[in-house]
DNA sequence: CCACTAACCTGTAGGC
DNA sequence: TGCCTACAGGTTAGTG
């Protein structure tokens, strides 16, 4: 579900109601996600306040008062919402969740402003993780990204740098998070027709000789963040059940321009191309054979 | 160290 | 309606 536009569309739906709350109790349902929690998770979470929340490519980062981190992954079907409060107004398209099979966390906030809040993480396929750590440590999670595709660490020289020995496709490499933190099968597919390379083109490729990045590739270091930014814009994309915290649905899936549109014409002003789809390690890639070269 | 596959787990859509 | 298969936004242990 959740690639980086998703996980940052959640974090500013949570951040108004978890910044500055008081943690008052945690229940966990189960003794693991996709890993356990750590001992102790939930009695180090209680009694701290989040001072702020942030994200690191996929992951939320709850900053806690104690000099700890809470981060969580949502995997592929995580997601977090409220219970028994009023929502906003800009909430409208929020629907109360009445499965709760599979809530794993249950978290009592106290917030100065808006009171005693029910912050409930749910997880259908428990492919989530979520552990605590030093906030001024690089951890076991994080500490391996690549660097941060919305900020100013990001440029083609960067990615030639991390593509110059790769004979994997292109495709592949864009997933690997060492490489670029925070993409995803829907974007990695989206930035590659925005730069017109097909996903097949070995990485290594799209570098000159000279270890400087070739024109194309400068081409996708831009589209990267131009796509990520404007997918944050509408609120992610949702595929089947992607909702940020107050319980909206993204609307970026409708601007696909290939994701998920096999058969059906290429956007691209001119292109007469039709939308394949192949599959690359095990997962389908989308692009069009005509605009995208080789 | 690198690259690739299988596995983790549940839900759903589509074919028959 | 039911049964079966394929596939789904991610990561990572195991293998070569």
């Amino acid at each position: 579900m959740p690639e980086l536009p998703e996980v940052e569309t959640v974090r500013r739906s949570l951040a108004p109601y978890v910044e500055g709350a008081l943690i008052e109790s945690v229940k966990l349902n189960r003794k693991d996600l996709r890993t356990p929690f750590p001992r102790g998770f939930a009695k180090a979470l209680e009694g701290k306040t989040i001072e702020r929340i942030e994200r690191r490519a996929k992951y939320l980062l709850f900053r806690l008062s104690s000099g700890k981190t809470w981060i969580a992954h949502l995997g592929m079907t995580g997601s977090f919402r409220f219970k028994d409060i009023t929502l906003d107004k800009q909430s409208r398209y929020f629907e109360p969740v009445t499965d709760e099979k599979h809530d794993h966390v249950v978290v009592g906030l106290k917030h100065p402003k808006r009171g005693r809040l029910t912050m409930i993480f749910a997880d259908a396929r428990r492919f989530g993780t979520m552990n605590l750590i030093e906030t001024d440590e690089a951890s076991a999670e994080i500490g391996d990204l690549g660097p941060e595709p919305l900020s100013n660490q990001f440029n083609a020289a960067e990615m030639a740098d991390r593509f110059k020995n790769k004979a994997t496709p292109v495709k592949a490499a864009l997933l690997d998070q060492r490489v670029v933190a925070g993409l995803g099968n829907i974007y990695v597919s989206e930035a590659l027709h925005r730069a017109r390379i097909r996903p097949t083109v070995e990485a290594k490729k799209l570098v000159l000789k000279s270890g400087a990045p070739s024109r194309r590739l400068e081409d996708l270091a831009a589209a990267i963040p131009t796509v990520l930014t404007e997918a944050i814009e509408f609120g992610g994309s949702t595929l089947r059940d992607f909702r940020s915290g107050d319980g909206a649905e993204g609307s970026f899936q409708h601007r696909f321009a290939v994701y998920d549109r096999e058969g059906k014409p290429c956007p691209t002003p001119g292109c007469t191309g039709t939308i394949k789809r192949i599959v690359q390690s095990g997962r389908s890639t989308y692009y069009c054979p005509v605009c995208q070269k080789p």
